[in-house]
DNA sequence: GTCTATACACAGATAGAC
DNA sequence: GTCTATCTGTGTATAGAC
């Protein structure tokens, strides 16, 4: 395989050494008050697998389903434990989504701001975007499923969120067409498309890794698909 | 708008006639064992308000968070009214799933063998797919949605039907192939990413109220995106 | 900082009146 | 064919020992 803009999924791991610690860490500092446990490190290990067990479960039942029991035996800790991290199991679904959604809004942000042309700011978008989803799949797939099932206030924070990703891609595919290297399409439609086809990759995670393609591969896909779609003069110029 | 196959939403729904009532015929002749009640007009009636209520429920608390007081409120129907057509809140699950999927899979397998070139079955495909999901989107829905919470084989049932539709797409692109008429793509990937483009239609559908975008409009943006992707040779030949 | 034991609200489900 | 009343298990949450 080769990319034009060198940008791999292993270049992007080795750069930002993003994990699910630095996920957890997050939760630790954005909520020490009510996060009775004052010891980072082991409020740190504790929420891991307090997540990795939402995950899991909620993956199979939905987080209704999810019973605070199941939680208790699925983590290893006690009932009492668990409500030392969260006061409520509400509180605890909104806690994941409000740290997550600030831990992806971050990384886009940066990515966002990178400069070049439209169409390489197009590659790494998609990029960055398909891999983030990739390091912290099980949080993406709970965001996307869980969303209805939040309270007003943190559904409209996940609406935002999903429209602030839409309006990174809409801005780049405006300045191409100013630039004069994409066709003038339905920019908002094709953003929302783009979307759609981004967050497939994490969503039918059962079907994409039976067919063993990796996401350097589904990225090299999409990136052809839409510049045939959008792209005045295609082929590989790099 | 122009469409060069003349299928628009209007003449879908005017030559099927589908609405939610036939749904409910299908779930009553296919249970008439375990539903208890037997005059079809009145458990045609009370299935429609069942289905209704647990659709708005479910759109907001999901199936798992949904209870059966819930649902009794919602329905208009008694506790006890309830289980007459349901022997439990796991079943009511089930049998939309299966039902749901059976009536799909049927409207999809007739258009399927419609013939002309593979552009036309393309465009037809696409259109029908969009329709049916406009017609029954509640259902769509709360079946994506649900799907991960079943047994084992519902949920068995549920991937099948997702593949099957894949599967469609797959062949008519290969079909386009042969016949000359396209491009020689990563047709797997293709008709996956096709499949959820699709499903952004009825997943999302609080945007694209939002935004006005009718059924019309989208199916005729996705075939020019795919066919910028597939068609060797461009623009409205009809 | 983590556990066990327990309170009490609410779930799914059914029996039997009408 | 539909309702009300009720059984019993499980749910979330907390108090207090260690």
């Amino acid at each position: 395989m080769s990319f034009e803009d060198g940008l791999t999924f292993d270049a992007f791991q080795e750069e930002f050494r993003l994990g699910k610690e630095d996920f957890c860490r997050d939760v630790f500092q954005e909520n020490r008050e009510t996060i009775q446990i004052k010891k980072e490190k082991t409020a740190v290990k504790n929420l891991s697998r307090i997540f990795d067990a939402t995950f899991r479960i909620c993956s199979r039942k939905g987080f209704r389903g999810m019973s605070m029991r199941d939680l208790s035996q699925e983590s290893g800790l006690s009932m009492g434990g668990l409500y030392a991290y969260f006061r409520s199991k509400e509180e605890l679904l909104n806690t994941l989504q409000r740290v997550g959604n600030h831990f992806i809004h971050r990384h886009l942000e940066t990515t966002s701001r990178k400069g070049g042309d439209a169409r390489q700011r197009l590659r790494i978008m998609i990029k960055t975007h398909l891999y983030l989803s990739e390091i912290v799949q099980p949080w993406f797939y709970f965001s996307y499923m869980e969303a209805k099932s939040m309270s007003r206030k943190e559904r409209d924070f996940y609406k935002q969120a999903e429209l602030f990703t839409e309006n990174l891609i809409l801005k780049i595919l405006k300045q191409g067409v100013k630039e004069g290297q994409f066709a003038d399409q339905d920019h908002q439609l094709a953003a929302s498309v783009i979307k759609s086809m981004l967050q497939d990759w994490y969503l039918k995670r059962w079907k994409y890794s039976k067919r063993e393609i990796s996401v350097d591969r589904y990225a090299e896909f999409l990136i052809g698909f839409i510049e045939s779609f959008y792209c005045l003069s295609q082929g590989s110029e790099g």
